[in-house]
DNA sequence: GAGATGGTGTAACTTATGTTACAGCTGTTG
DNA sequence: CAACAGCTGTAACATAAGTTACACCATCTC
C-alpha cells in the first residue's frame, strides 16, 4: 500500500496503523461507491480521483450535493460509521478512484489516540458541512442560470479540464431540473461567449 | 449550575469537569447568541429553551436553516472551535433559554480523554448535518406551499403550542420568500381547514 | 442503406412564485 | 381624537422555470 500521497496528513504511528488494517480500492468511473441505505462498515479515505456524492427523493429526483477529491473523506459516512446508521446519499465516482478503506471499528479509538486523526476527522466534517451550506445558499439565493455556472466551473476545476464530457441531460439531473431548461441556459451562456458547445462537449472558456 | 437535566449524557468525571469550567448563561427571546463572523469561544449546550439558526446572503435575505434545542449543541459552532474559523450563521433564541458555556479549550482534551463526549459530539455533528440534509431536500424537492407546512408544523413541535405568536413577514423572511406570497398560501391553507389566521397569531389545526 | 437510439435546438404554452399597488384594520403615541 | 406605523387581504401583472411537442443530427446496428 503506498500512503506518500498522505504521510504529511498523520502521525508516524497513526500512518503504521492505517498501512497494517487498511486496504487499498480501486473504482472506475460510473462506479456506485456507497448506495442509499447501504450499512457502512469503511471509512474510504480518496488517495486520487474524484467522486460525486448525490441526493435523491421519493421520485427519483436527483440533486448533487458535493465533490469528495484527495485527501479527503465523506463526512456523510463517518456518521454511519460512529452511530451504524445507513447511508443518507449515494457516491458516484466520476473518474477513475484510489481509495484506503479503514474498517470503521477504529474510528472512535483513533479519536482517542491520535491527534492527528482527530484533525483529520473534524476538517473532513467542517469541509462537508461547508459544502451542504454552500449547497442550501446556491438553492435559495441563485437563480439556474448561476447555479449552472457555478456548476460547470466546479467541474472544470475537480476534473482539471476545460472541455467537459457530458450531456445536457446529466447537466440537468445533477440541477435537479430539466434538460429542455438547460439547453436553453447553455445556448444562452454560448451566445454570451462563455463557453462552446458541442455534442456530448462543453468547452469552457476560462 | 444545575447540570441534572443532561447529567445522563456524560460520565460523572466530565460532569465534574463541566461544572467546573462552564458557566451558566440566560439569554431572552429575540436575543441573538452567535452572529455571522463571530469568533466563537464557547461551546453553547442548551438546558432549555430554543435556539433558530439563520443563513444570510449578501443582500441581506435570509433563510432558516434549523432549530436547536434541549441536550443539543449547534455544530456549526463546534467547527469555529476546532479551527478557531468564523461563525457562518445566526443563532438567535427564539424562547427564554439557558445555555451551559463551555472554554473551546476543552472541545480537542476532552475527545481524546471521555466516550460520552466523543458521543456526545458525534451525535451532534450527525443531527447537524441531518437537518441541513432536509434544508435541501425540501429546498429541492418541494413547493413553497409544502415548505411553509412543514415550517408551521416544526414550529409547533418544538416551541410545543398550536398557536403560533406569528407575522406573515416573519415566515416570509424564514422561508426566503415574500410576505405576499406567504399570505396567499396561509389563506388558501386557511380555507381548506388546516389552520385559523388571526392578527400576529396562527393557530394550527393538529 | 434503413432503421433505431440518443443528443440537441427551438417554439408555444403552463405554472409557481415574485412584485407592485392599494385598501382596510388594529393598536399606539402624541 | 388625529396621526401614524405595522399587519393582513387581494388584484393585476411580471418572470423564471418546467412541460410538451417536434425537427434535425450523429452514431450504431442489422
Amino acid at each position: 500500500m503506498n500512503l506518500d500521497p498522505i504521510k504529511h496528513f498523520f502521525e508516524a504511528n497513526l500512518l503504521n496503523e492505517i498501512a497494517k488494517v487498511g486496504t487499498t480500492r480501486k473504482v472506475e468511473a460510473g462506479d456506485i461507491l456507497i448506495d442509499f441505505g447501504e450499512q457502512i462498515k469503511f471509512i474510504p479515505l480518496i488517495l486520487e480521483g474524484a467522486i460525486k456524492v448525490v441526493r435523491e427523493d421519493d421520485n427519483g429526483d436527483e440533486l448533487l450535493l458535493y465533490h469528495v477529491d484527495f485527501g479527503n473523506t465523506c463526512a456523510m459516512t463517518l456518521n454511519c460509521c460512529m452511530e451504524s446508521t445507513q447511508s443518507e446519499i449515494r457516491a458516484i465516482c466520476e473518474a477513475d478512484t484510489t481509495l484506503i478503506m479503514i474498517p470503521a471499528e477504529y474510528m472512535d479509538p483513533w479519536l482517542a489516540e491520535y491527534k492527528t486523526w482527530r484533525v483529520f476527522i473534524f476538517e473532513n466534517y467542517h469541509n462537508r458541512m461547508a459544502e451542504l451550506l454552500k449547497a442550501v445558499d446556491s438553492l435559495t439565493f441563485l437563480n439556474l442560470d448561476e447555479r449552472l455556472e457555478g456548476y460547470l466551473l466546479d467541474k472544470v476545476n475537480y476534473l482539471k479540464k476545460n472541455t467537459l464530457r457530458i450531456t445536457h441531460l446529466e447537466v440537468a439531473t445533477d440541477l435537479n431540473s430539466s434538460r429542455v431548461v438547460i439547453s436553453r441556459l447553455l445556448k444562452k451562456m454560448e451566445r454570451n461567449g462563455k463557453l462552446t458547445l458541442g455534442r456530448n462537449t462543453i468547452q469552457i472558456h476560462s
